[in-house]
DNA sequence: CGAATATATTCCATTTCAGAAATATATGCG
DNA sequence: CGCATATATTTCTGAAATGGAATATATTCG
């Protein structure tokens, strides 16, 4: 029940939402999901952390960089049900479609060195 | 956008989720929820809500009570699949294999009129 | 109409959550 | 080691959510 709830409250924030469909394109280092979501760094972390904690992603550390991408869902099967439902849902809503545009010119290199 | 988090938001709640296991089973008014949940009145009337503007349950009035039952999800895609999914999970919680047993039990007229 | 009953709404206290700023940690490089 | 950079954690604040008590509404029945 707990586990359960915990994915649904994952999913139940705008802006997690957003960082799961960014993520269905490729994986995605912090700074950038910060750059397509337009809010503070440390809130960004946070938000990706709840993600972890439902099962719904995880991460590779590159250096100074720390990749995050979708989880299979293998831990938790309503996290592998709903990342299988979010695949196609919400790709019309207009707050996605936008960042799915910024999307290919977010660039690490270009984002975080400064 | 908002619909989905309003679907997921109303799903994210260990209440609302027994009401919508004891609905599987069938059409309860309110005290009888009540009585199944052990918690105000007034209590489970707002969670009632909170699932009717989702779109996961309606319901009938039959004189004094209310009748809600599961939506089909006919105008919320979202809580359609979701309803679907709930058909089989947290059978195995505990905390819903309880209120199972409690379920066949209760009955308006010997839980309202005292 | 007036009383009784089932449910809904309002109001309030407590808790939880999102966000930002400040700070801490970790990795790479000279 | 010491500095720079990317990310994580802590702390605080305002907004939202949960629950109960009191109150309001609606329906039935005499």
């Amino acid at each position: 029940m707990k586990e359960f709830i915990r994915v649904m409250k994952a999913l139940s924030d705008q802006n997690r939402l957003k960082i799961i469909k960014m993520l269905q394109h490729r994986e995605l280092c912090v700074c950038e999901i910060q750059a397509g979501l337009q809010i503070a760094q440390p809130t960004v972390s946070k938000h990706l952390k709840i993600l972890e904690d439902a099962g719904l992603v995880g991460y590779r550390k590159e250096g100074l960089w720390v990749n995050y991408y979708l989880e299979n869902g293998n831990s938790n099967p309503y996290a592998a049900t709903l990342l299988g439902n979010l695949r196609h849902w919400l790709d019309n809503e207009s707050e996605i479609k936008q960042i799915m545009e910024i999307l290919p010119t977010l660039n690490r290199e270009s984002i975080c060195k400064k």
